[in-house]
RNA sequence: GGCCCCAUCGUCUAUCCUGGUUCAGGACAUUUGGUUUUCAUCCAAAAGAUCACCGGUUCAAAUCCGGUUGGGGCCGCCA
């Protein structure tokens, strides 16, 4: 019975309770790779079940993060689609005499767990509703008393063999009754993925940490239902700069907001990737084929890793650098709204090996699409050159730049023109810093050169005309 | 509080399984220098971990065992 798999399946089983989120964007990521691997199946299963917190704009938000990612599946479901399905469980499992209806009101059930914590007893259901009669049953129902439907749980040790961690063993009476389902039409978690485990098929269940403790309580129901059991492997979890799990307070989890700053699924998917598994050698920049290549579960790390955002941005410029200069700008496009796409393309080029995320690409080119920059004219003066000589340079620099043809007006040309003059002043700084500023106004950019090409000849003029006047 | 998991540079990690090759290797971040002005890129270098602690096994331990401490996760009619 027990892992008797023909084929390996492997899930990923988000609730649309929220965005996808960076923790379970690398459990899917971690199922991927292996289901490619091993050349499984990787399902997608909607968690549903929970109509209140579930939305179909989250559910989309989770799609079109995975499909952004550039993971696919090969079959999709909705727990919210398969009622019946678990209907049809639960009524076995009552009808064994498996699983009880509870009539336990949750205000009792709160103050009752509240009592054994402080008295340093684990918070265990207390089994008061467990060996009622029908009659009982049938009479509480009756009377309209509300019930749930819990799982009467067999005292046992439960152990398991984790793929990552090794032998895990639980004690059964510290789990207790429970629960299953609110009702037959509604399913709970623990319930709904065991029958969905079992009826997909699934071989292998790759999922965060933070589940290991259910897994115990999916077992006793796997054998109570005599289905077999998927080997397990539970994933270190992510962790903010304070060590805790990774949530709100730490700022942006879900990886549409990473999107939206400009940061590419390639680099998210090496960053995520290497965060808790890595392939033992040197070499730390991997796309998704590599990784699919190269991955294996027993190089996954026990501990959990912290988010570094540093390291993140770091890779994202790695990206950004190996992308085409076409398909960067056309990534760009979305953060510069209000440039056309030829200026762009030009600002992109001057840009490229300087942008950490696509975002910034506004900001430090936004000097291309003003006609007017806005700076201090202290900015202008390299050192401690006065106004006096900065005025100089920038007359000599108009002079000599009106004289150059628009067919001559290369970076090149540029460069061999003006090079020699700023050469002849002995620190090239007093020409080339007050023409970059000039054209850009800024302390940090491309090159005068480059730019005053991407510029061309009349901006250029324009902008030390500008210069000038700030200056008297 | 109970149960479970984990523990190598600030961070991600290699070495650990199959003890000696390691006064522990790489990357990010940091600092410094170089690359025809700035920033970035690129290159080079520096600094950074008595392998959490204590004990045991052994000729020999980061590596095996036990304990301690520390951190984390879970304890829902959420998933």
């Amino acid at each position: 019975m027990i892992n008797e798999f023909k084929q390996l399946r492997v899930r990923f089983a988000p609730s649309p309770t929220g965005k996808l989120h960076l923790g379970n964007a690398r459990a899917a990521l971690f199922n991927y790779l292996f289901a490619k691997k091993e050349k499984g199946k990787f399902i997608l299963r909607i968690e549903d079940t929970d109509l209140e917190r579930s939305s179909l704009e989250f559910e989309k938000d989770i799609i079109g993060s995975l499909k952004w990612f550039g993971i696919e599946w090969n079959e999709f479901y909705r727990q919210s689609e398969r009622i019946e399905t678990y209907a049809k469980y639960l009524e076995k499992l009552i009808n064994d005499g498996k699983a009880y209806h509870c009539f336990c009101s949750e205000e009792e059930l709160e103050a009752k767990r509240h009592e054994q914590m402080s008295g340093g007893l684990p918070p265990v259901y207390s089994g008061k509703c467990r060996n009622l009669s029908d009659e009982e049953v049938k009479k509480n129902q009756a009377e309209g008393k509300k019930s749930i439907i819990r799982f009467k749980s067999p005292e046992k040790k439960v152990k398991f063999r984790d793929l990552i961690r090794g032998e895990v063993e639980f004690d059964s009476s510290l789990i207790g009754d429970f629960s299953l389902a609110k009702d037959l039409v509604t399913p709970l978690y623990n319930f709904a993925v065991v029958v969905d485990d079992f009826e997909m098929k699934i071989s292998h269940v790759i999922r965060g940490e933070d589940h290991i403790s259910n897994t115990p309580k999916q077992i006793l129901l796997q054998e109570a239902l005599n289905f077999s059991q998927p080997k397990y492997a539970h994933l270190p979890i992510m962790l903010g700069p304070d060590r805790a799990k990774l949530s709100k307070r730490h700022g942006d989890t879900s990886v549409s907001d990473y999107r939206e700053q400009g940061y590419l699924p390639e680099a998210m998917v090496n960053f995520m990737a290497f965060l808790g598994w890595n392939p033992g050698t040197e070499r730390e920049i991997y796309s998704m084929n590599d990784l699919i290549k190269d991955f294996s579960l027993e190089r996954i790390q026990k501990g959990g890793a912290i988010f570094d955002i540093e390291r993140l941005n770091y890779l994202n410029g790695v990206y950004i650098r190996q992308k085409s200069l076409d398909e960067l700008t056309e990534l760009c496009l979305p953060f510069a709204p209000n440039a056309e796409k030829k200026q762009l393309k030009k600002a992109v080029a001057l840009y490229q090996e300087r942008l950490k995320k696509l975002s910034e690409i506004a900001e430090l080119t936004d000097f291309f699409f003003k006609d007017v920059l806005e700076y201090n004219k202290e900015l202008l003066k390299w050192k401690n050159m006065t106004d006096g000589e900065t005025k100089e340079i920038l007359d000599k620099l108009d002079k000599i730049l009106c004289d150059i043809s628009d067919k001559k007006w290369t970076k090149e040309n540029l460069e061999k023109i003006l090079m020699p003059e700023a050469e002849s002043l002995k620190d090239r700084g007093k020409l080339l810093w007050p023409l970059r500023v000039a054209l850009t106004g800024k302390k940090a950019s491309a090159g005068p050169f480059e730019v005053a090409e991407a510029l061309g000849k009349e901006k250029t003029l324009d902008r030390i005309k500008q210069a000038r006047e700030l200056i008297k």
